[in-house]
DNA sequence: GAGATATGCAACTTTTTGGTTGCGTGTTTG
DNA sequence: CAAACACGCAACCAAAAAGTTGCATATCTC
């Protein structure tokens, strides 16, 4: 899922979705810095982690989030936070020794 | 931060970091399926990202999570469950809708 | 039905990335 | 002090990723 995120194109297509809502490839591709064709790898990039989902409607094929895998995901996001306050205790606590 | 925990072996250094604590590169490259070069690389990765810093201590480097950062990653990774929130809800109605 | 749209498929090019190897240097330690 | 240890630097390699181009196909729309 980083990794499906990582790529600044994939983030900002995510984030896109997320406030705007289903948008077709061409719709995406507009205001892009790349080609349509780059914009379809990516989204099925995306659809590989489970983020994204795309269907067929009519000649165009409209992409959305994966509302389940999305929910997993931020389930994810929080255990790792939950991690890291652990260790950013400790070093804080480290610190404080100093 | 994404692209920088998107690889396996970084978000397994991280991982490491943040439950057993400082840790040298000899330590890091011990169980690792890669060279010790590797893993210099992947932490100098993630002291780009700003993610974990290294010091210089004796003949060895120790390397440990950055906690400022990482409050702000955690701060960030938050926004983003807010809006995925938001989306979701937006999905789940639609949904309900058909 | 013809032209315009929206997209798919496939081959190909170019970067980027992850990884290795070889060697040199500063620190410990016996 | 000599050997072992921990690491840095630089060149190099291979595979994956990002992106493009050209063409074909299915759908709308007038």
């Amino acid at each position: 899922m980083f990794a499906a995120l990582g790529d600044e194109t994939r983030l900002r297509l995510v984030g896109r979705l997320s406030t705007e809502g289903p948008l077709s490839i061409a719709r995406l591709s507009e205001d892009a810095p790349v080609t349509r064709q780059a914009i379809t790898k990516h989204l099925e990039a995306l659809e590989g982690a489970g983020l994204v989902r795309g269907t067929k409607h009519g000649r165009e094929r409209i992409w959305d989030l994966e509302p389940r895998r999305l929910m997993a995901a931020r389930h994810a996001l929080e255990q790792i936070s939950h991690q890291w306050d652990a260790a950013i205790g400790r070093l804080r606590a480290f610190v404080e020794t100093e």
